[in-house]
DNA sequence: CGAAGAATTGAGTCACATCAAAGTTTGTGG
DNA sequence: CCACAAACTTTGATGTGACTCAATTCTTCG
């Protein structure tokens, strides 16, 4: 779409070769699998991953960038199901077609990963299989947060858990720029774009955080924290 | 805590020959795992099965009856995460502790498993493992379904789902009676228990249902799909 | 049978959506 | 590297779907 596609499978020997070994990035996923080797690729800004309905072929690590998991209903009306970052695995489906949208917010870095050869090494070994459980069972404890804050939360509540997360899965340094648009924000959150925006502004007013140019913030956690404790 | 809890305790073959037959979801879980008996155990109505915060030291699986899973701000609103009908497990967790509280909506009948026991299971067979995993990764797709439901659906739609979902997992017939209140359903569907009934009256008068006294209804799941359609 | 809880219905309100118009940032092509 | 159009964001005015408050009515069950 946006680039030429060079076909998934980039020459796996190859990739090998190159010397990658389990991911300098964080995770001791395949680790005793040393047949299971990502393949570096690249997305392009708004580039799509794969397509809802399309076989669910691979599976991915973000590297660098991030990407965006979501459904869309026939009239436009979209939920972002997740945003992942790097060092989270997406990709995983139980049947034989994905059943969501992937596409990268921006320039993206991921490793690929057959999904056979995942499924093979997890029916083979415990240990990956327990490791690919306590990874779904992690992805459903977000989704049931999320659930949570879609079914009774107010507009501030979701912004300030919003930002209080993404925070967190950048580093935590409370000061950092948001990787999406506010359109993306509000399809995640359930809002529109426009309650998004005044929801910043009444939450820069209300001295929860600073903006800085575009898309740059910085969060006064405690504050942001009181607005959505328990 | 509500009863004296007898420990688990095998009650080995009534059990087995009663709990193991079947249902699409999951039954085959512990095949070839005759160490993992579940113990038959009883829940009254509105009884607590456990709560959040405490120790998740067991995984049930309902045999008669539903389950309902939820968490609670302070204030009170609550977020119904799921239902858990025969032949569902629930209660499985990532961490030490059970992230929900999971009370029976009726007279309930489960089997209760020690968590480490499968858990040990799964770490010595990579089938039970990848059983797991397909569990989990279901559960996931089920909060993410409920996600775009609770993002983007109008009360209309998301009470025709949730009418078209319950038909579905007890039996598919169109006529049963819904196991759980309105204050359930309103609280699963990010809803009040008025907008709940007037959807409710709103879908008899549509045409798309018809009700019989207290909770049951007959559906008219051609117009009912209609209106949940993408 | 009677009381307590559950469900329905109605009237009025409010949080968020929609429609509209600037203002700001971005990234592309010259 | 700059200019400028397109895209994104903010802000304002108005609308509305679902909530809240309130009053019956219908079930359930002791």
């Amino acid at each position: 779409m946006t680039t030429e596609f060079t076909p998934p499978m980039p020459a796996p020997a190859s990739a090998h070769a190159a010397g990658l070994h389990a991911p300098a990035h964080g995770c001791a996923l395949f680790a005793g699998c040393p047949d299971i080797i990502g393949t570096p690729f690249s997305y392009a800004r708004e580039e799509e991953v794969y397509g809802e309905g399309e076989e669910a072929e691979f599976v991915y690590r973000v590297i660098e960038g991030a990407v965006r998991t979501h459904k869309v209903l026939s009239d436009g009306r979209r939920q972002i199901t997740g945003f992942h970052l790097p060092g989270d695995l997406f990709g995983f489906e139980q049947g034989l077609a994905h059943r969501h949208t992937a596409e990268a917010l921006a320039e993206t870095k991921v490793l690929i990963f057959r999904r056979r050869q995942v499924e093979l090494a997890a029916a083979r070994s415990a240990e990956v299989a327990c490791r690919l459980w306590d990874l779904a069972t992690n992805d459903l404890r977000l989704a049931q947060d999320l659930t949570l804050l879609l079914g009774r939360r107010s507009a501030l509540e979701r912004v300030a858990a919003f930002l209080m997360e993404v925070d967190e899965r950048l580093g935590g340094t409370g000061t950092f720029a948001l990787p999406m648009t506010r359109r993306d924000i509000a399809d995640h959150l359930g809002l529109t774009i426009e309650t998004v925006s005044r929801t910043l502004s009444q939450l820069e007013e209300d001295g929860a955080l600073v903006r800085g140019g575009g898309r740059q913030v910085g969060l006064r956690r405690g504050r942001l924290r009181r607005m959505v404790e328990d």
